[in-house]
DNA sequence: ATTAGGTACCTTGCAATACAATATACCATG
DNA sequence: CATGGTATATTGTATTGCAAGGTACCTAAT
């Protein structure tokens, strides 16, 4: 797997899971490994980057399988942000597509 | 533009467009910047990666309209990189959808 | 009780890559 | 001869993903 595909993708899939439900980070991880490869070291510190900058809060729970749980949960800023990032996702996505398939057609 | 989406994808463009004719610097900077902006300080490191790792060679031809350009010429190898990036591009985008689609849906 | 393995958090140092800024230099037009 | 477009290239900075390591909780087997 490219590593440099993922470069800031995986912000836009941690927000879009957190969308749906609120989760604790190794639970981000074990969720979106089944899509793509992706570590522990990578995801605390978008985490930590995510709550610095407004779009998830934090709340702890209890755990009878292990230590405490933080769970995350999107802000209405993350929200925001959520929609703009799929948007340029998709049509950074097309015009790729686009170019790899020679690009005489443009729709 | 999100910078991060481009980490990586720019290579892939690149080789996709040379694949179809050979292709001076600045000429890619143009095409590109017609999908997706794009900065000549990042073609031109890239490009000397690329050929450095055998994926394209250069030969130089005399320009009427300004300095001598430098062609890119994907090599045998180029064309495989090409082909394996293609690939992981297009099933990192599949998974990529999945999950902001809710990944309930699995083809 | 001690060990092992799974759960759960986090940090440090490193590598890769995109960009702005800058530099050089050619050519044509005003 | 100055401006703007063409064309190449380098330097320093920022961002982000990862491996490796550390802390700590819980359960089940030894």
């Amino acid at each position: 797997m490219n590593i440099q595909f993922k470069k800031g993708v995986l912000e836009l899939c941690v927000l879009s899971i957190l969308e749906k439900k609120d989760c604790y980070g190794y639970e981000l991880v074990n969720n979106i490994s089944k899509s793509f490869s992706i570590s522990e070291g990578t995801i605390y510190p978008l985490l930590s980057r995510l709550r610095k900058e407004g779009y998830v809060t934090t709340y702890l729970e209890e755990s009878q399988e292990g230590p405490t749980r933080k769970y995350y949960v999107l802000t209405k800023t993350g929200r925001n942000i959520l929609e703009d990032l799929k948007a340029e996702w998709y049509s950074f996505t097309k015009a790729v597509n686009q170019i790899l398939k020679g690009s005489e057609a443009y729709e």
